[in-house]
DNA sequence: AAAATATAGTCCTAATGCGAACTATATTAA
DNA sequence: TTAATATAGTTCGCATTAGGACTATATTTT
């Protein structure tokens, strides 16, 4: 097979590379508040909801569901969600915050921001905004291909 | 605690997110040419080189060292990799490609290449450069925060 | 309504992923 | 040189990850 273009190689390194960074200094400090990282990411984004679906949390939160049973099972364990019946559907659940999770949530959630705002400090609104958009393209670049595994083709 | 600055927030999104989608696009690729990512991670770093320590391996492919064992055992049980004395310290190995593997390498490597150059067709080599420059700036910007505070009280 | 198909969530297996403890070897300090 | 410290790699425990098989319920088709 003759070589393809490699002028993309030294994009995609850093891409993994700095979103790896990012996610070790955010999974560092997420550890230290006694969760994991899936943990957190559960319960933030079941804070300032009224619950969701275990499908809707995998949409939000990129956890795929064979995961999210497990992820979910620990954190009811610790009595930080729980599950309903959904009264829509019998296949399905609602997963809260407890009482005890939201007051987790309301503790720690900021806290974790105030750990990551100052690492982009150097960076103008500007500045962001023009990242976010340029990450934003070239992720719609990968959509496509990404739905060849969701049962979407079929 | 007092809600801290959130203009970060979108660009941690889009960043995870598109990394995550790279990564998934990737992975599928590479699981249907045989190896996970991670063996392909280290198979793709040992080619066209003349072997290398397991820290060496950990730097260039981000994969901690308690996980490269695994991943190198089980490359080694599938005759890909064999691992040597060093030379230069009795505590470290030399881990390089064996023929078969050198040979898988010059077969898939190309191939996944060539899976991965048309998501990015549509950016310009200057887009490519320019995003390259920040997302390196960004990664930059994380790195001390796994050393040091960021002089935060904590 | 009955059959065919799709979806939600669970369970399973293999392979990471991380941090921490541990062994063996190197390097530095006293 | 001896003691203190640092590093390379392995091992362990726990949690996550993807994917696929499986059950139960919904939806669509006939």
């Amino acid at each position: 097979m003759q070589t393809p273009n490699k002028r993309f190689m030294p994009v995609v390194r850093a891409l993994v590379s700095c979103a790896q960074s990012f996610e070790r200094c955010s999974a560092l400090h997420v550890r230290e508040l006694g969760l994991t990282p899936a943990q957190f990411d559960i319960i933030a984004t079941l804070g300032n909801s009224a619950g969701m679906t275990c499908k809707e949390l995998g949409e939000k939160t990129l956890i795929t569901k064979g995961t999210m049973t497990g992820v979910l099972d620990r954190l009811e364990q610790k009595a930080l969600v729980s599950r309903h019946d959904s009264p829509d559907d019998g296949r399905s659940w609602i997963t809260r915050l407890t009482r005890k999770g939201q007051a987790l949530f309301e503790d720690i959630f900021p806290q974790h921001l105030a750990h990551l705002a100052p690492l982009f400090a150097s960076f103008s609104d500007a500045e962001l905004s023009s990242f976010h958009q340029q990450l934003t393209r070239l992720r719609a670049a990968f959509e496509p291909a990404d739905l060849t595994g969701t049962g979407k083709t079929r």
